[in-house]
RNA sequence: CGGGAUGUAGCGCAGCUUGGUAGCGCAUCUGCUUUGGGAGCAGAGGGCCGCAGGUUCGAAUCCUGUCAUCCCGACCA
């Protein structure tokens, strides 16, 4: 490809409207550009870029027995409102109407499409297991779209969906696919870790992310990782072991009794009044779950509540913090007094625990984090302004015991959950895939069934798993790239090498640059002369931009029939005889890992 | 949707406070010179000042509305 005929408008600047790093490079160097808010042109190079990661999913997807299908685009409401999700998935997919007047949606994602294929045409265990992929765009009216590429409202998605008889064989392919997405991103030159996750909109009990850590502040998401073992998970689903809490040897309260303490609405105005830790505290925080259902929530006084694994503790919609008119109506209190301290527990068929005054007709559900099990002789709210219950202690551990939940925000420091030994750190990370075990959700929902080896109808067992193909090349500029431009891993790279006569006026010089160029894409090397009639700064300042892993430069030894030979990760350059150019570009391409971009970038 | 900001030439911006008919740098085109890290000189083209109302003799500038974009939060590949 000749750089004057390629359609890559590199700009001087970075573009205003771009705040993250990749964002800013792909305007800037011409790979991309905005039509509306989140939807991008993807230029010529871009697009050279995604259909290289799309191929290496392609082949890994093929190499672990998937197979590539292409579903619509365009759906019908119906499947989505037997599945559920037409009320579920609210304002994020995109519905519109046709001529004649029918309710259809733009696919954020295909499992209503792929069960409808598995209901009609897979009838029998006997063509079960399958897995089923397609890579294609996918539309998601986002909140807020950000970040470039990194969250658009169309985007581009590798998405499979496998179908299993039991829940075994569905383990052993989440392990598949699980080692093919591993494959996948080393292949693209990405560092990934897999990390545990809450399954969100998707639905479904056990889901892990990919995601490349950034350590930038670009990232999407906060990591948790241990620094001693492999665990790793998504800060909204962090478990974490808390340093106990401590009493540093002071006895307190070891008398229970109503304290007053005026104006301690807050933790920390508590501790200070009373002269006491926050581990002694029981926080209790009222919440509104769906709009209608309120619920109390009991956790250590240091400690904050993580609201994701919350809202998936109630198994609710949407929960948010109740207001001081709701704080009052349920509790009779304000908030900062609420409290168990006057209330007893009990328990509701169900196995929900309650908590309330003894003859109140409306106890609140609760919801008890781990973190105040051990908790003894502890403050909690009265429910009266003013006042504290101090050196409280649990009336009914036993009816308390097996209704714990993890709700609490991992912190840093916090030990490790998997090998009790190590210490949570936390990183910025940019979620690239994921994968999900579905169970039967959608099976069931959209009543997709199959014959069973004894003859019965039993419903399919699904696991999805999705890829971000467009993030991903957006991701690999975000971890990879200096301060004149983007560095691409080559097995992503547009181009692998990029020929500059240094003055195209200069007959030896070109022509030498001509013969090389020449050779190399003979040879099958991805290669771009710029031919451009510019300065040799330009052409430097560009080559370096657009990211290009190789450059070759035509200059003042071409009468020597020398050239210059530079890595894109490098500052020095090697003169190396025309005739050995090939083989020394082979040799470089030959020999890539990801190590040579991770020390330099 | 809540909070904050911005819309002026392809890109980056000034002008707006104090109304008088639009400017700078880069890019583009022409010519000459130059040629190893975003060249110099000379010249040229390009703007419903986001859009719609209003105030005024007169609006990029003041007022109202509206649309769009970006940032922070709740949502996600």
């Amino acid at each position: 490809m000749r750089m004057s005929k390629l359609l890559a408008p590199t700009l001087r600047e970075n573009p205003a409207e771009a705040e993250v790093v990749s964002h800013q490079l792909l305007v800037r160097a011409g790979y991309i550009r905005r039509l509306a808010s989140g939807i991008y042109n993807y230029l010529p190079l871009m697009w050279r870029v995604m259909k290289k990661v799309e191929q290496i999913v392609r082949e890994e997807m093929d190499k672990a027995g998937a197979q590539e299908l292409l579903m619509p685009i365009l759906q019908p409401a119906d499947i989505w409102q037997e599945s559920g999700r037409w009320e579920v998935y609210g304002k994020e997919l995109i519905r519109l109407k046709d001529r004649h007047d029918r309710d259809c949606v733009l696919g954020p994602t295909h499992e209503e499409v792929i069960t409808t294929i598995a209901k009609h045409e897979i009838h029998s265990y006997r063509h079960l297991p399958v897995n089923l992929y397609q890579i294609q765009n996918k539309y998601r009216d986002e909140i807020r779209p950000r970040f470039g590429l990194l969250r658009g409202r169309e985007f581009i998605m590798k998405d499979a969906y496998s179908f299993h008889t039991t829940e075994d064989d569905l383990d052993r392919e989440y392990y598949v696919m699980a080692d093919t997405y591993k494959s996948i991103f080393k292949r693209c030159g990405l560092e990934t870790r897999m990390v545990r996750s809450d399954s969100g909109a998707i639905g479904g009990d056990v889901s892990h992310e990919f995601m490349v850590l950034t350590h930038t502040h670009s990232g999407e998401c906060d990591v948790f990782y241990c620094n001693q073992c492999e665990y790793a998970a998504n800060s909204n689903r962090a478990e974490s072991i808390t340093p106990a809490a401590t009493t540093d040897g002071k006895e307190y309260f070891s008398q229970e009794a109503i304290v007053e303490t005026p104006d301690c609405s807050s933790i920390e105005a508590l501790t200070k009044f009373l002269k006491i830790p926050p581990t002694l505290i029981c926080k209790a925080l009222l919440y509104i779950k769906d709009e209608k259902e309120p619920f109390l929530v009991l956790i250590r006084g240091d400690l904050e509540v993580e609201e994701v694994k919350l809202l998936n503790a109630v198994q609710a919609y949407e929960i948010r913090m109740a207001n001081e008119e709701e704080v009052y109506k349920y509790t009779g209190t304000k908030k900062g007094y609420v409290g168990i301290g006057n209330w007893v527990i009990s328990l509701k068929e169900g196995g929900v625990l309650l908590f309330g005054k003894e003859q109140s007709s409306m106890p609140l559900p609760t919801v008890v984090d781990f973190s105040v099990k051990e908790l003894k002789n502890f403050v909690v709210g009265h429910n009266q302004a003013g006042y504290h219950k101090v050196g409280y202690n649990w009336h009914a551990p036993d009816l308390m015991e097996g209704h714990y939940k993890d709700v609490k925000l991992a912190r840093l420091g916090d030990t490790c959950p998997e090998c009790q030994k190590g210490t949570l750190e936390m990183t910025r990370g940019i979620e690239v895939g994921n994968i999900f075990k579905l169970g039967k959700k959608y099976s069931r929902a959209m009543n997709a069934t199959y014959s069973t080896e004894d003859g019965k109808e039993d419903f399919f067992i699904m696991g999805c798993y999705g890829i971000g193909i467009s993030r991903t090349a957006a991701a690999s500029v975000e971890r990879y790239h200096d301060e004149n431009g983007i560095i691409w891993p080559i097995p992503i790279a547009p181009y692998h090498v990029v020929v500059v006569p240094v003055n195209t006026s200069d007959e030896t010089q070109l022509a030498l640059a001509e013969r090389v160029y020449n050779e190399l894409k003979i040879a099958g090397i991805e290669v771009v002369i710029d031919d451009r009639d510019e300065r040799a700064g330009v052409k430097f300042k560009d080559a370096d931009l657009l990211g290009f892993p190789l450059r070759i430069t035509a200059g003042k030894k071409a009468g020597e029939g020398l050239l210059e030979v530079k890595l894109r990760t490098e500052k020095a350059a090697q003169d190396i005889p025309a005739a050995e150019v090939l083989a020394y570009v082979q040799q470089q391409l030959q020999s890539w890992n990801a190590e040579a971009v991770l020390t330099h970038a």
